[in-house]
Formats: structure tokens, sequence, C-alpha cells
RNA sequence: UGGGACGUAGCCAAGUGGUUAAGGCACGGGGUUUUGAUCCCCGCAUGCGUAGGUUCGAAUCCUACCGUCCCAGCCA
């Protein structure tokens, strides 16, 4: 639960953008308004981490009336794909948000170029024809200056003539460049000069070829916020370094609208990568089974797993936006979606690893019907029909020849209730030649049957079963984290790849389920009782259901058990 | 003496000079329970990177130091 959800008194969520924001929106900046966006590359598919900016960006809109607009920074056509906008929108809006308008940056290619005209006439820019090795060494280090270009004094008029001819394609890509006219001295490498231009024979998913220059990030971004009337730009740590150029360049050109760049820590977790560069390598590696494998922290992935959008939105609340780089557990985010399932999830009897057991004193070829409740704490699910019959099957780890004292499940002669049902004592284990435990004889008393005088009888432990006639057979998906590191890129010296979990898949091709989810369709979620979350993945088909573990129910016995 | 940031409990995180330093997760203890789940109670920093200083009073202000992260793409 989200920190006030639940308790009106304790203290609201809050964190400095809200505070910064809630100032302006309190002394009449820009009108009162608050206008956000969310501006990824479509270079790849999103993940968890782009969920938190999606969440910030668009709650703090939400939060003031605002309005937010999803924007495909796609400046640089060499590196994106047309198939990953489609993909990111449906991924924002599976996230549960919806955008005030799609914008690109592209939209803006006219209005960007018009803006570096402007700057060139003004003597803020200008045309150079340095190579490129030849700019990173005039760049100077980290700790010398950098020197002049010889061309930075070109004249005005030959540099608009030259950007003008860059744009009409006279010049080879990376002959020329259009550089800000900054300062070759500042302490802040971005002020450098920094390349605002580049030329790039390369075809636009949108723009096709009517282009064969391209603006830079630092020049589009700010123009393209400006344009939007975006009042408060939010953006992760990394661009900090990138405010001065944000602002220069937005103050030397003649926009009516600046808004706000403000810097918020990325959310990281431990037992995964979260970056574009190395997700696509687990892909194309076939570490995984491609971007929207269970396992991966994409949005495909998780959404896959079967974690619902509302735990994600969840999540990144109860973590908070700071300043700080954090690495936080994944238990935080598995918590946060057993916490929503515990409350939408209807519930069901699966077992994983069947055990067989035989009613010896009830009837055979009898079928009866017991009434089941499909939430335990919510009448409003309704109730569904679970046949039982002479034989079972129930989980081979709810049994145990040696039991220790602490152990509440089956075992020789002890007695248990099955969920739903009645009482059983196990009588006799049948094993076979070498020891195996093939199945269990055991007795009901029908007297504790739901309903009957006896119904109220307490035994310690309560497992859960399947009629063997109606068992319905499944594939089940077991996840372990991906990585056993917890921070695979913590060691430099190694590729984060050598830190993959080889146990993060554990497939079980003979699981057995309650007939009521014959039909279930991909995308149905349920839990099966005293397990963990499933949900029916798309691999299924008429002749095959397959579940995915979305996260197993907490386990307090496992722990002593090791 | 390159520049920019960040250090509050095991992990996040609020707090911006004034009683006993919010909250969540984790952890420990108890209660309810036909899921060892859920739910409910209780506990959990004499302490805010370190050392000084200012002040009647400091996590909050000042100074110095220590640690961590980011920046030298014609990537975003």
């Amino acid at each position: 639960m989200s920190n006030n959800s639940n308790n009106p008194e304790s203290t609201p969520v809050t964190h400095f953008i809200l505070n910064r924001i809630r100032d302006d929106v309190a002394a009449g900046k820009n009108g009162g308004n608050v206008i956000t966006r969310f501006p990824p590359e479509p270079n790849g598919y999103l993940h968890i981490g782009h969920a938190k900016s999606i969440c910030l960006n668009f709650s703090m809109a939400k939060e003031f009336n605002g309005c937010t607009n999803l924007r495909f920074d796609d400046t640089n056509p060499l590196k994106e794909e047309a198939l990953f906008y489609e993909q990111i929108q449906n991924d924002v809006r599976w996230l549960g948000f919806e955008w005030t308008e799609l914008r690109h940056a592209s939209d803006y290619f006219q209005q960007l170029y018009d803006y570096a005209r402007e700057l060139i006439s003004n003597g803020k820019a200008y045309v150079d024809s340095l190579p490129a090795e030849q700019i990173r060494e005039y760049r100077g280090t980290l700790t010398e200056a950098g020197r002049n270009s010889p061309d930075r004094d070109r004249p005005v008029e030959q540099s608009l003539d030259l950007f003008e001819r860059m744009k009409n394609g006279e010049f080879a890509d990376g002959e020329l460049v259009v550089r800000a006219r900054i300062d070759m001295a500042s302490g802040n490498i971005n002020m450098r000069d920094p390349v605002i231009y580049r030329i790039r024979r390369a075809h636009h998913q949108l723009t096709g070829d009517d282009w064969c220059i391209y603006p830079m990030y630092d020049f589009a971004h700010c123009v393209s916020d400006a344009i939007e009337g975006i009042t408060h730009s939010l953006c992760t740590l990394e661009f900090e370094d990138h405010r001065p150029l944000y602002d220069w360049i937005l103050d030397n050109i003649s926009i009516d609208c600046h808004p706000q760049q403000i810097e918020f820590a990325r959310g990281n977790l431990d037992f995964t990568v979260m970056s574009k560069r190395r997700l696509r390598q687990l892909v194309d590696q076939g570490h995984v089974d491609g971007w929207d494998d269970p396992r991966m922290p994409t949005i495909a992935g998780i959404r896959r797993r079967g974690y619902p959008p509302a735990a994600v939105r969840q999540f990144w609340e109860s973590v908070g936006v700071s300043k700080s780089e954090s690495i936080i557990p994944m238990g935080v985010l598995e918590n946060a979606v057993r916490n929503e399932l515990n409350e939408t999830a209807p519930r069901v009897m699966a077992v994983l690893r069947p055990l067989k057991i035989v009613l010896t004193n009830f009837p055979e070829n009898e079928t009866h019907w017991v009434e089941a409740a499909r939430h335990p704490q919510n009448p409003d699910f309704g109730q569904r029909k679970v046949p039982i019959t002479r034989e079972l099957y129930i989980e081979q780890t709810d049994f145990m020849l040696e039991a220790p004292k602490k152990f509440f499940r089956l075992k020789p002669g002890g007695e248990v209730r099955l969920r739903n049902a009645f009482i059983i004592q196990c009588n006799q284990v049948i094993q076979d030649a070498d020891g195996h435990i093939t199945e269990l004889h055991c007795s009901y008393d029908p007297d504790t049957i739901s309903g009957q005088p006896g119904a109220s009888r307490k035994v310690k432990g309560t497992i859960h079963w399947v009629s063997a006639e109606h068992a319905v057979n499944a594939e089940v998906r077991l996840y372990d984290r991906l990585f056993n590191a917890t921070n695979p890129l913590a060691d430099k010296q190694r590729d984060f790849s050598e830190f993959l979990n080889p146990n993060s898949l554990e497939t079980i091709a003979d699981a057995v389920i309650e007939p009521s989810m014959a039909d279930a369709n991909a995308g149905d979620i349920c839990q099966f009782e005293r397990t963990g979350y499933f949900v029916v993945d798309q691999d299924s088909n008429d002749n095959r259901l397959v579940f995915n573990q979305t996260v197993a129910l907490r386990d307090t016995w496992a722990k002593f058990a090791g």
C-alpha cells in the first residue's frame, strides 16, 4: 500500500519535485499550469526504470490538473526503429496513462533548423569543419581547458551559407557540424562549444529522406520542450551537467517559453540490469527468450509475468523520488505485486508436483462437489464448485515420512484438513521397490465437511488438492531472479552476463489444476492457494494450459524448513 | 583547487533551526485464520558520513575533511 492510501492520518507522500511544482503553482508561475512530458527515444523496449519516469511525469501533471505529452525523441535515425514507436505507446497505456498529445522531436525539424539559423545569425553558433577526432582533441580533458576551433570565428554569412548547403546535401556525412559558440574553457565540458547539428544520410522512420542533417539531443530537447510549452522538464541525474546548456540555448533563441529542467535519481533494482543496451544484449545472445521474457525487467516482460500495472505504480510511489542513487530490493516490487494481487486475484487449487492419495473410505466412482469461495475475504468474487473424488493429488511437499515437530502437514498417522473439504488421516504409505513414495492411503472424516457438526474441528494444517479424475494438466513456469549478484555490473572486470542465474527458469510439465480453470485465457491471473500468483501465458492453446509464476506467496514456513 | 551531484536504520525515504527524528519494505514478538497467505496489535536510529564551530536550541546554518556517483559521443 502506498503510505497514505489506507490511513488518512499518515503523512502524505511528498518529494522535492512535488514540493517544487506546488510552490510554482502557488506562486502563479506559468499561469499556474503544469505541463510535463515523457520523452523516450524509440530505440528499444521500455523497462521498469522508465516506468518511474512515466509515473512521475503523469502523476505530477495529474496532481495539478495539468497535462502530459508523450514525445518521441527521434533525432538519431541510425539507432531508432519504427516498431518501437508502437511498442512504447502500448507500454505507457498498459501502465494506465493516456497522454494529452503525441509528439515527436521530428515534428519540429523545420523549427529546430530555423532556431539553429537564428543562433548562427547572432554569432552564437558556427559551422565547424574540424573532423570528429580533431573536435575531440580540441575539447581538452576533464582537467585541461579546450582550444578554440580555427573555424570558431568564421563569418556569420559564411556559416549561414554552409549550414544551408549542409541541409541541401552538398556535404558528406561528418564533413561539417554546427556548434554552439559558448566557452572552450568551461569546467563543464558540455559548454565547450557543443555540436548541435550533424550530417547523417539516414532514412528517418517518420520524415523519410527529407533531412540529411539531424539536431543533437542538447539542442533538440530543450527547444522541443519549449515548443510544447512544457513547464517542468523532469529527467534523470546524468543530465544535471546539461542543464546550463539547456538554459543557454533557450536564453539565446527567440522563443517565449523556458521550461525548468529538474533532475531526479533513477531507480535501480537489485539482481537485474536496467539499461536498454544490456537488455538488448541478453536478447541478442539468447540468454532470455526475447524482450518480453517474463524474467526481463521490461514493461513487456513484467506484463507477461503477470505484474499488474497498479502494483508498478504503487511500487514507485512507495519508493519515492529523490536525488540519491539507490538500489531497491526486488522484494519491495514483489511485495507491491502481492499486495495488489491479494485483492484482485481469484483463488484456485493447483498441485505443482503431484502425489496421489486414495481415500479408502470414499465411495468409488462417485463425485462430490464442494462449494469454495473464490476469495476468502471478498464475497463479491462468488463461489465455485470443486469436484472431490476417491483419488486425489496433493503436493509432494505436503507429506513427510519423518516430519519435524513443527510440520503441520500430512505425515503417517497424522491428520490434515483438505482445503474447502474435510479432514483426512494418513493410514498407509505405499512405496515402490526403490523406496519412492508412490501413493498414500488415507481415510476421511465425513463429519468434518462444511455444514456438518464437525466442520469446525481444528487441525493444525490445511492443504490443497485436486481430484485425479477431473485434474486439468498444465505446464507451469517458475521463475527466479535473472542474476546471482545483487549488482551484476559491480565487477568491472567481468561481463555482467557471467552473473546470470542458470536456474532462473524451471518448467514443470505436469502440474494439475482444478477444472474451473480449464477455459482460462491468456492474461488471466489467479492465486494457486498456498503457492503463489500465476498468470495464463500466451503460449497456451486449446490443448495446453501454460502458467507463469508471477510471484510466490510469502512463506514463513520455508524459512524454518530452509 | 576541472565541473556537477549525493551521503538520515539492513533497503528506500520524509524532514529546510524549537517537544520523545514521519512513513514503507525488511526483521523480531503476539493475536485471528479451513491458504504456515491475508488481516490486526506491539517492537525496531539518545541517532542524521566524520570533526570542529555558530546558537538558549542544529539532521537542518558555517568551516574542513572523508566516501560514493556522473561528465571528455558528430548517443539520448
